[in-house]
DNA sequence: AAATGAACCGAAAAGGTTTTCTGGAACGCT
DNA sequence: AGCGTTCCAGAAAACCTTTTCGGTTCATTT
């Protein structure tokens, strides 16, 4: 029997195979597989163990061709190997992966050619929706509107506002940021952080200014544009310490730049947290854990953008389409690095 | 004329609206798309005039059920969180992408029931093949034979020898690593690594060691296993500058320790590379271009595993199958942590 | 002029599933 | 007995492309 019916031989079973195990039409076996209400209770019984037995597993390819959907999306990344598109890609195929949904992952490297391709591709294989993640967040150019199937924007936003996007709320997590610093107690907040040309560097810091003037206070000099390096956080706050050594607190716009700047404090005899607080963005686990004191930082969720741009895609899909930028969103998580000044 | 052929309204235009379009038969229209010869050149320009205006892209769909296989592969990871998955992902994703072939991406997050479950789905997908890739180089169970489709393991082998498994050579890494450090003219090295539950731990230190014998050498001490942090990098090499404050060379069972490593070496006064150089495993850009000096790392090409990956993968659909573990080369990824001994 | 061959095009089938429609059987009612 | 109803199963169409095979046209050769 073994032999037989040694699925690894022959050709996988189709509902042919079912139908003549089971001594029924090829449409009964299918009313009786799918729980239509046609068929009697023994007959399908008899079909399901028939399927069993052959192992049959419906050709999707078949029941997509029929049914008009497929039961697949295209995930477009633009840069597998950045950070950020890592945690959404997660959060979409488990929010899709959950559902008989499928996902096509492709990597188009920042190449607006090779996503052209990636698109036709995708189109080809008659993908039910795409979604498309970027590698920051300052808008990216639409697909198009006169592509035939729904498409969401997750992280980097569509220039084109008819289009869904789902991102990151920056301004948001400036603003937390300062909140939690001034929870804190500390009043001299200087802000180093990244390369001025990404609109997060820019919006955190808008964002951490408008806190800030809620409360009636100013940043400590100007927001320290640089790059996003733990050097770049070394050597701002080797400067930063030389202009304004009264400080309290440290946002800085990346973990790794508030690596670097707890370093140089350290060095200087600044305490962390006790003298000088110190906070980061983008909580990156391996940086915020491994510094001493672990480092408090600002989460975007990145996985919740995920699954967002998931369910809009499903939304869509049915039929609801939306519009327009939707800003998730960001938490802050607090370790050893920020505490109340005593 | 906008309007009329608009896609974004239709469904998407078939083969058949091409031929009437054209007005020639649905055949002759596949034939002229398809280069085959038996139509005239001036009919197969107008064929392909009407694909063009009608946004035309041949349903993978059909032509996968018509032909029997389907262009599709799936990608089955165990781990998408990992960091070492996902340069695999992106050599297979880059091997396959340049072809015809797309890929499904699954997560099945370390659970071996949902990774049964998305076998199940991608085998109902029709894929073609799958590469299973794991997220730590200890064999795990096989798929089984009973497979339809063939099968690639990557990073993880499968503990059955009839698979075929493509891994990169932990054992060579810890080679080359120490004939890095000899050739510098060190000799009095020592071993501080991870977690020994892993057997890339084990394996980098099994290579290490023989190379040492090799050259008549053997290591300061025993290896020393812990966990793959910072801290236990710190702690280790305090312990050890206790016990031998002559060592001139420290190889680390990852970057992480590594940095853990140099700080407590900077700390104590120790000047690296003067003093002592410092070797990492896994060349992690993020932490040996942020240390000071930069870490001298091994890489385990982990790229081009992925991309192997895919060829045989490749080559196993056509119908030259292997089997067995292939291990790849490491490489050693030299920077400021090393030097030779002056 | 007739026959041969070449070049070209179209009808039809195949691939696997779902759905609709039709037919048949059993059963209850008048 | 005749009729209507209900339930169940099967035939056939539809989805879209590719390929095979048969048929038509036209130029060339005898």
């Amino acid at each position: 029997m073994a032999q037989a019916t040694d699925p690894s031989r022959s050709q996988p079973a189709t509902l042919t195979d079912v139908a003549r195990l089971a001594g029924v039409s090829v449409a009964t076996a299918s009313k009786a597989l799918n729980g239509r209400s046609q068929v009697r209770a023994e007959t399908r019984q008899r079909v399901i163990d028939a399927a069993e037995r052959l192992s049959f597993r419906p050709n999707q390819l078949a029941r997509g061709l029929l049914a008009g959907r497929t039961g697949t999306v295209g995930l477009l990344t633009s840069d597998l190997e950045g950070r950020f598109s890592i945690p959404i890609l997660m959060g979409a195929e488990d929010a899709f992966g959950a559902g008989a949904v499928a996902v096509f992952l492709c990597d188009a490297r920042g190449d607006a050619i090779r996503e052209q391709h990636h698109v036709r591709a995708l189109l080809g294989r008659r993908v039910d929706g795409l979604i498309v993640v970027g590698s920051r967040t300052d808008p990216r150019p639409s697909l198009g509107r006169e592509v035939p199937v729904p498409v969401v924007y997750a992280y980097a936003p569509s220039e084109d506002p008819a289009d869904l996007s789902i991102v990151p709320d920056s301004v948001g997590a400036g603003r937390i940021a300062v909140d939690h610093l001034l929870a804190c107690g500390r009043s001299k907040i200087a802000h180093i952080t990244g390369d001025p040309g990404y609109l997060a560097a820019r919006e955190r810091a808008l964002g951490a200014r408008s806190a800030l003037a809620d409360a009636g206070l100013a940043l400590v000099g100007e927001p320290r544009f640089g790059v996003w390096s733990e050097g770049w956080g070394r050597a701002a706050t080797a400067m930063l310490l030389d202009q304004h050594p009264d400080i309290d607190a440290v946002l800085c716009g990346s973990d790794q730049i508030a690596r670097g700047v707890m370093d140089v404090l350290r060095e200087r005899g600044h305490r962390v947290p006790e003298d000088v607080a110190v906070m980061g963005f983008d909580n990156w686990q391996i940086l915020t854990s491994a510094s001493r004191p672990p480092l408090t930082s600002v989460d975007m969720n990145l996985e919740q953008v995920g699954r967002a741009a998931a369910h809009a895609l499903f939304g869509a899909i049915a039929g609801a389409r939306r519009s327009g930028v939707e800003a998730l969103p960001c938490r802050v998580v607090i370790r050893g690095s920020t505490a109340p000044l005593s």
